[in-house]
DNA sequence: CATGAATGAGTTTTCATTCAT
DNA sequence: GATGAATGAAAACTCATTCAT
């Protein structure tokens, strides 16, 4: 134990160049020699440490959506039981929501290559409906603490991350200002509030 | 007159095989000979009719454009002055979009391929930029004919393209029935209906 | 007879066309497509009138060395009888040759084209060999005129022919202006003059 | 040290084979592939090595005019301090240039190649223009030790490279024999040295 | 572990040439 | 005679991957 952790760290350095790297370009230009520089290692490096370039991609995917994953379901776990009023536990997830995802223009970024990606690669494309169909389950049992109508409460849910995906992906395309994206996720949590 | 309408037909020829080829493949792993194959042309004559493979690409996306735009301008003119009545014009926008576009799988495929494209693409950016702009400013107009405050028409104008793109991403990658989409669609209209 | 004439024509055109676009391009950069439009006719014409592109070049050389050859030897047939002091004749020659040929920007960078295309191209060698050995020959017989030693005369001949054909390319490489490369010229057959 | 030779040394053996190559074939025909061949390397190491076909080419022109260029200064350099007698030195100099250059058929033939390539490449034409004047300008300073007039000493090494330069072109193209060039560059030589 | 040389399959693009209309 | 559509061979260049050192 503590033997290795050095292949841990490096593989984990490839990964967060990879992030670097998209963020400028897509991960078919992103050659091996750019997340290496990116990385600061020598592009062989990238061979010992991975099989391919695509099984760079696959764990890259992996730790994008842990990102996205663990650490909502971490702070839900959290917070959660702090929060006994509904409408609070609400507000509290609404702003989680908003402000360590949806306003993350870099995120919002790499999760449009991510969808991109995952149209035309089967294994990515079932890493993220899993994480979706996560999120939505999550949101559900939320909703329904307040609902009496199960199907309401997930369809409400699926509405919720549509919503956020779709406003996360037009405030990168139409160039919109922080607070003009805040507005209009605000605007739909409080249609949101007043149904549930 | 009639004569050469070959050059304009070949031309369409190759953009429609590319529309085939993203339905199987990224746009960056679709090679010039792959769309030449699915047009049933040689390969040099898509160079006699476009200049590069990204001069293909920009038409295309033109094109995709054009369906998605003029399609919807021309319907709207048709049908705004036919229906007089505000509810049933909202009602009757809202099916045009369903049908024609956010329940197309097809079509949403192309854009979330798009999306990716224009995130790295300046001129692409900048036409599905301004498209994504002329359809709120639209479905604002429309919004304001029955609420006094055009700020929060827009906000909800933005809020309904943000939904349904979501809607579109999620029904791919969420793999949905037409009929969960259509259901969510519906549970979001009603809503925006009870507000306008 | 006359009946074909269009038929000659069309060739020169093209001949014509291939000159002036290698004032701007090298031979192998210089497509059918470029000299067709310099010629404004269609690419396929090209191919009725010759049959392959590299037989252009061959009747191109052909007719640029006519230019040299015969219309020196037309000058000279003109001009040899008129003139009875060989002084004059002698001035009256370097004239021409200034003029008519080291002195014409445009026919010397052609010239420095076709040195290049006869290293690798065994008929266009052929061809410009014998021209280069036509007009040594012309000078030797004018020199021989007023000189014993025949072989000194050749050797004279030559030398000039060399001279000049230097002066050529150094004034088009070296960018000099035509007064400079006149002087030089000038300087030349001084020294030439007072040894014959 | 010595450590990695390797870079510099392929390099130049790609130079080396280009060399050959346009022995047989002139620069635009010469494929990457060709060079390659000659070198005996996988054609992908030429664009290791080398940015691109042009890059090789420029590189080409740079260690020709070395050989040209920084040789004659070194053994300028190494000789004129030697020779104390300013006819002694001529007869050096004109030696030099006799055997190292003008009767060096090879060079000859890839210096026409160099000429025609300089007429529509700028940074070659900078190269090469260079080279000549820097080969004239130390000619003239040669000349200048004799003479009272320092633009006829410009003019003579202007002439003298003009010649040397047109013998050259004339003896491949006229398939001269090494001897009958000799004897036309003697004969030029001595009337020189009678000028200076 | 680390380096960078080497390989070779695959990509876009160009263009002479042919040929139906 | 013209035209321009069509073909296909060949070019430069890229890059993931391998491997000797």
């Amino acid at each position: 134990m503590g033997r290795k952790p050095i292949r841990k760290q490096r593989r984990q350095e490839i990964l967060d160049a990879l992030y670097r790297c998209l963020l400028r370009k897509p991960y078919r230009d992103t050659t091996i020699k750019d997340i290496a520089a990116e990385a600061s290692m020598n592009h062989g490096m990238l061979h010992y440490y991975y099989k391919s370039k695509d099984d760079i991609l696959l764990s890259f995917i992996d730790y994008i959506l842990e990102l996205y994953k663990t650490d909502f379901a971490a702070w839900l776990e959290k917070n959660s039981d702090n929060i006994t009023d509904f409408r609070d536990l609400l507000l509290s997830v609404f702003n989680y929501m908003n402000r360590q995802i949806t306003l993350d223009r870099n995120l919002s970024s790499i999760f449009i290559e991510i969808w991109e990606i995952s149209m035309y690669n089967k294994s990515v494309h079932t890493r993220i409906k899993g994480m979706y169909r996560e999120w939505v389950t999550q949101l559900t049992e939320i909703f329904k603490q307040n609902t009496e109508d199960p199907d309401m409460a997930a369809r409400l849910a699926w509405g919720m991350v549509a919503f956020h995906e779709g406003t996360s992906m037009l405030s990168i395309i139409g160039d919109m200002k922080k607070q003009e994206v805040s507005q209009l996720l605000t605007e739909f949590q409080k249609r949101l509030l007043d149904i549930l």
